[in-house]
Parts: structure tokens; C-alpha cells; sequence
DNA sequence: CCCACAATTTAGGCAACCCTAAATCTGGAG
DNA sequence: CTCCAGATTTAGGGTTGCCTAAATTGTGGG
């Protein structure tokens, strides 16, 4: 029974956590686009929570109390398997999904989302690449890295992209990249950052600047079945 | 933008105006479980909203305008759509969808109903039997009579049941009734006004008191295809 | 080591909903 | 035609959630 903005500040935290493990109060309140005051008067409620959904320490930001994340999940599970739906069978474009399931993820019921995680065959990732916490709400750890830091010259898949910018998906959607797309980085311009890549197979190119190419996530690809033959092994140090 | 209050009072608004067409601040408050007060608050916000949505003459009760009419309108069909998939789709047993529909029929999108409409056919009723408002909004005219009311001894159909209260679908499937069940009425008893019925194809018998029976609509199951011979037609007056 | 300034909280308000208790109106019985 | 019981509104309050403006505090640069 938390209220909807209740569920929509844990989600946040549980977002921002991922960055740094207090969460001040006025990276919250930009996150939601509230005023600083509203995020410190919530921070107070979901830290009165019977049993408290924070740990909050006054102008010391919060964190989120082991209930706390498990309401969150409970929300991002809901979040992400309503973007499956919405995407699969409803055939909503990838940019619209996300804004519709952030106001369905309040009032779908537990029994309906056991029921649509039966019918969508258990997802384990939204349309975006982000993974789907399960029935126990686990979720397997990232092992993606942001496309702006990626290393040049090495085959690379795009496993995830960020969901709350529609205007960004287009624009990806435009340049040609979409999840399991493969690509090169052939060369990082200097100062203005710019990534020119090599898509594939046989693909075209494509030019990204430094903000899309911090909401693109890509995995180095598998090495090939045959591995070139074995240096030898250096020290680790 | 009215408000999910806003849209639950329409509704019941839209209902309780087929019964009576100037709807009471005490029938309002009663159907939505709130105090006479709180109906008065929300009937003068109706009234005061650009463009209004009820007529509202303080102490005489109120009426929907064509703009409050068109958004009550609107909900039903998401309502309903809504039921359908969550039966028909989700597999929710009939006295279920109603709690669940109540809830996501302020959350979806007119693009997320266009999209399921057509996933689902355009279905022209919902699980209990109710029409579903067409994407103009128009509505079939009503043409059962509750049970409560239907003339012994003449072949019926189950048309529609109330659908608000769970105990009461449950019961009804308890007795083998469901939509399109074909019944006779066999007797009326006096005092208690108990209904025996007569299941057909080949079906029992079942017992049903004055609250269900106003609970059930029924159609008289149109004549056999050879007509009896056709009577000289009486003069009309 | 201090202090200014950025971050944060406090104070005070507003809107939507809901409630109970007290006033007020109105239509129908007599 | 009067009057009263029941229907309805008014008065006064509570909660959630948002805002702006003012006060406060903690910390990092000097
Ligand atoms: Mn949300
Ligand atoms: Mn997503
Ligand atoms: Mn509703
Ligand atoms: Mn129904």
C-alpha cells in the first residue's frame, strides 16, 4: 500500500544507488524533476514507513533499507515486463513503451503480472536491454560497459540502451542501431569525442556524439571459435 | 486531465443515470462507498470545470453534460476492453476482472486501447455481457429484462450479469449459469419470490432468490425457425 | 582555521479527496 | 398551509504531494 509517488521515489533511489551508494537529496529531486523540498519531505515519509522503506540521515542523503529495495524491485519487474507486452504483442515503437508501462506499473496487481510473465514466456530483458528482476526479484549483475568508453577496434554487441529520452531511441533507432546490432569503433575524434563506427555485417557507418554514446551500452563480442593461437601468458600484477 | 476520482464519479454518474435521469448526491455517494459530502465536493467541481461536465443544481441533484457523457463513455470501453483481455488473454476468471479493470482503466492510453481493440477483434461485449462502446462511443440499446421480472414458462437466454460483486459472479457459476445458457422459468413462488429454473439443453434445475434474479438479464430466446401459423394481426392502437 | 556558498531543510501555501458533525433546505404528510 | 424528517450542504479537519521563499548547515577553498 505505499502510494504511487512512494513507488515512483523507490525506483529512483534504487536507480541512483546504482551510482553512489547515498543518494543525495537533490540528485533525487532532479532524477523526478521535483523541487528539492518535495524529495526531503518523501525522504522523511518512506524513512517513517512502518517498517522504514530508508535509512535517512538529515543532509546526508538516504539509502535504501533492505524493504525498501524489494518494494523497488517489485516495481521495476512490473516496469519491465509491461514494456515486453507493450512492445511484443501490443506493437508499440520501443520509444513509446516506456512512459506508458511508468503509469501501468502502479496499477497492474501481483496476479497479473504472474499471468503475463506466463503468457510473454518468462523475458528475461525489456525491449531496452535491460534485464527483468525475476519472481524473487533477483537480477543478474551488469556486464555491460557504456559505448563512450568502449575500446576501439574490437567487434562489440549493443546489449542495452537507456529508456527515458523517446527522442534518443529515434535517434538510434535512425542511425541503424538496435539491441544485438554488431559494431566497431574505428576512431575517437579528439576534443569533440566523437565515435565513428563501423556497423556489422557489412554495414554502413555511423557517427555518434558523446551524449547518445553514454546512454549506449555494448559487450565485447565472444572471441571467434577457433582463438588465435595462445600468447603467452603475462604476470598479473 | 480530469483527475481518476474525476473519471470513477462519471462513471457512476453515467450508470446511475439510466435508472433515474437526475442523479441524487445521496445515490452517487452510496454507489462509490463515500460520504454525501464528498459527492457534493465532487459534483461542484464537475459542474465548475472548463467545459463542465455535469449540470448541477445544488439540493436537486445532477445530470452528466455531452462532454461528461463522452468522458464516462470513454472509460467504459477502456473498462471493458480492458475485462475482455484480462479474461479472454490473461485467463482471469470472470469475477476478477472487474476489481482489476476498475484500477487500469484510469492508467491506459487511447493509443493502448486502439492497439488491444484490435488485438482482441473489436469485441462488442465483455465478459459479462455488457456492450462494449465503440470507438465512436455508441452504445447498443439495451434489450434484456432481469430474470427477476421474465414470464415463466417461455424459452430464455442468459444475456448479461452484474458484474461489481465477485460472491455474487461465483454464485452464479456455482448454479451452472453463464452467458448464453438457455433457461425456462419453471415457477414463482409466492412470498419468497424463488425462481425455479429449468437448464436446458438437457441441463438441472437451480433455485435462485430475488437478489440474484435482479442480478441476471435475460432475453426470450427467439421463436423456432417454422413460425406457429401466423395469426391475424390485431389493429394497432 | 574560517567563512561563504551550495545543499538542504523549514515554513507556509495550494489543490485534490476524503471524513464527521452541524446547519439548512424541501417536499410530502397531515 | 404547516411543519418535520430526511436529504443535502456547510464547516472544519486530516492526508498526500507538490510548490516557492526563507532559514540553516556543513564543507572545501583560501
Ligand atoms: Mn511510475
Ligand atoms: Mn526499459
Ligand atoms: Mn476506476
Ligand atoms: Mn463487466
Amino acid at each position: 500500500m505505499p502510494t504511487v509517488s512512494m513507488e515512483d521515489y523507490l525506483k529512483a533511489l534504487y536507480h541512483l544507488e546504482s551510482r553512489t551508494p547515498r543518494v543525495s537529496t537533490t540528485a533525487l529531486a532532479r532524477w523526478l524533476h521535483v523541487a528539492p523540498a518535495s524529495a526531503t519531505e518523501m525522504l522523511r515519509r518512506l524513512a517513517a514507513w512502518q517498517p522504514p522503506l530508508v535509512h535517512y540521515t538529515p543532509r546526508h542523503g538516504a539509502t535504501l533499507t533492505p524493504e525498501g529495495r524489494r518494494l523497488a524491485l517489485r516495481i521495476i519487474r512490473k516496469h519491465r515486463l509491461l514494456e515486453r507486452f507493450l512492445h511484443d504483442i501490443l506493437g508499440f515503437p520501443w520509444d513509446a513503451v516506456h512512459a506508458e508501462a511508468e503509469r501501468l506499473e502502479h496499477a497492474v496487481s501481483d496476479e497479473f503480472i504472474r499471468r503475463l510473465a506466463a503468457l510473454l514466456g518468462d523475458p528475461a530483458y525489456d525491449p531496452h536491454g535491460h534485464p527483468i528482476p525475476g519472481p524473487d526479484l533477483h537480477l543478474p549483475p551488469v556486464t555491460d560497459t557504456p559505448l563512450l568508453h568502449a575500446p576501439p577496434g574490437v567487434p562489440l554487441v549493443v546489449k542495452r540502451v537507456s529508456d527515458r529520452d523517446p527522442g534518443l531511441l529515434r535517434r538510434i533507432t535512425e542511425l541503424g542501431l538496435h539491441l544485438g546490432q554488431r559494431l566497431i569503433v574505428l576512431e575517437r575524434t579528439p576534443y569533440d569525442q566523437l565515435l565513428h563506427l563501423q556497423l556489422e555485417p557489412g554495414g554502413g557507418r555511423a557517427v555518434v556524439g558523446p551524449r547518445l554514446a553514454q546512454s549506449i551500452f555494448v559487450q565485447q563480442v565472444e572471441p571467434p571459435i577457433t582463438p588465435p593461437p595462445a600468447a603467452p601468458l603475462e604476470a598479473h600484477r
